[in-house]
DNA sequence: AATCGATTGAAACGATCGTTTGAACCCGCC
DNA sequence: GGCGGGTTCAAACGATCGTTTCAATCGATT
């Protein structure tokens, strides 16, 4: 009797993307897997009863877990490459304008409305314990954002540091948003609640981030200081919102 | 009928703690283990072997695994609490020197002299994925040190930042730090060898982040910009060696 | 309709995990 | 010596893992 019911088993299945071919349903349901448990605790088992399809499949069309899992990074970095595209500006735009608006960005990709996209987790797990994975997802993914932001910066210092100093600027600029992200249950409980919600939240940290790097530049005034009082104005950007 | 109480206090003050006690060496062992590899797979048989001890005694003295697990983080920070206490200075200190010195000790800690000890890597693991241990963790041992960074950031500012926006600040110069521990392989993918072993090692590290909070809060010139020359000199202290 | 490669299905294999068992062992004490 | 509680040991249990097996099924072609 065949009673094979190959229909409605996509359950809480993500996008339209194709989802009759079983090999991207299995590449789906393992990124989700391997975002929220990781590599070793995440079962194929599982896996595959969230893609509807047989333990077997996965050996059939990957081998073993461990190449679903390198093609299931691969597969995230470059959806999440299509989904949200490198920031552009027109020409002439400010810098510390482009500087606000790719900060604004990089945190709203990490923290942005509530729990961020499995690809984004997936990708976090790569980024804090790589694996044979991690070499091409910064290739493709990290390592031209992060050139967009030394360019940026590049272009605010007005060629007065080296592009070493540039990339440890913006390392501190990264470490800023990466925090919030990577260590974003022990920050909650070393803040006040609404503190969180008012300061720390996507949005006003852009702003923060920003203006610590301008000042830091001597690009815009700095936060506080003997210096502030003096030498205002010279560049007073409304740059934060 | 194994009780699983715990015998007598066995005197806390003793600087080598009775490498006899099987207590304590499964407690070693379990935090080396578990600092490698995670709680998931980290495996109890591995621990009993490193600690030359039966696998029942695990559930002998500690019941199971998870609670194991918890003692074990108690047992790192703990050590590590002792190990290295919070820095102190001579008052009247200038609060500069104190920043740089806490950032120094605080990169120190974190990828000083190679392979940073398993306790330290262990606490790094509650932070980046909490479980039930990460509280106590944060209380006694991430909290006391992240208020000693506010309150060296309040003498700086001179009480011209509210507690909040020096929690945001300090936020930031914890988070320069924390992205070179947790992602410092991509970031080494990111940046020339020779370059990290010159500009991104722990002393030209800490240099950098300090420079880059004075010049923020105006109590240093700015790293470069159109600032920096009409308004340098007004408070050029040597704090960066 | 018959055939054949591609795909799917249920079941099981071997390995390893955390945990438990029950006897042996050690050691101070009557 | 004999006793008894605290401790250690080898062995096994039940569960779960990744992977494999092999027959059943599907779809296109003759």
């Amino acid at each position: 009797m065949a009673s094979h019911v190959r229909s409605a088993a996509s359950a809480v299945a993500g996008p339209v993307e194709d989802a009759r071919d079983p090999r991207v349903r299995i590449l789906s349901a393992a990124g989700r897997e391997f975002a929220e448990h990781g590599y070793e605790t995440a079962t194929v088992r599982d896996i595959c009863a969230a893609a509807g399809v047989n333990v077997a499949a996965v050996n059939y069309y990957f081998g073993d877990k461990r190449r679903l899992y390198i093609e299931s990074v691969r597969h995230a970095h470059e959806e999440r490459l299509r989904q949200v595209p490198q920031p552009e500006w027109p020409s002439g735009t400010p810098a510390a304008i482009k500087l606000h608006g790719f900060v604004d960005n990089m945190l709203e990709r990490m923290l942005g409305a509530g729990q961020p996209p499995w690809q984004v987790r997936l990708m976090m797990r790569e980024v804090l314990q790589p694996t044979e994975a991690c070499r091409e997802l910064v290739e493709d993914y990290i390592r031209p954002h992060f050139a967009l932001l030394v360019s940026i910066l590049d272009d605010l210092s007005a060629g007065a540091l080296s592009q070493a100093e540039l990339r440890r600027v913006g390392m501190s600029i990264v470490g800023q948003c990466f925090v919030y992200r990577a260590a974003g249950d022990v920050v909650a409980m070393l803040v006040p609640r609404d503190e969180i919600e008012s300061l720390h939240a996507p949005k006003p940290l852009a702003d923060h981030i920003t203006r610590y790097a301008l000042a830091a530049l001597g690009v815009a005034a700095p936060l506080t200081g003997f210096l502030s009082s003096s030498c205002a104005s010279s560049s007073d950007r409304d740059v934060v919102s």
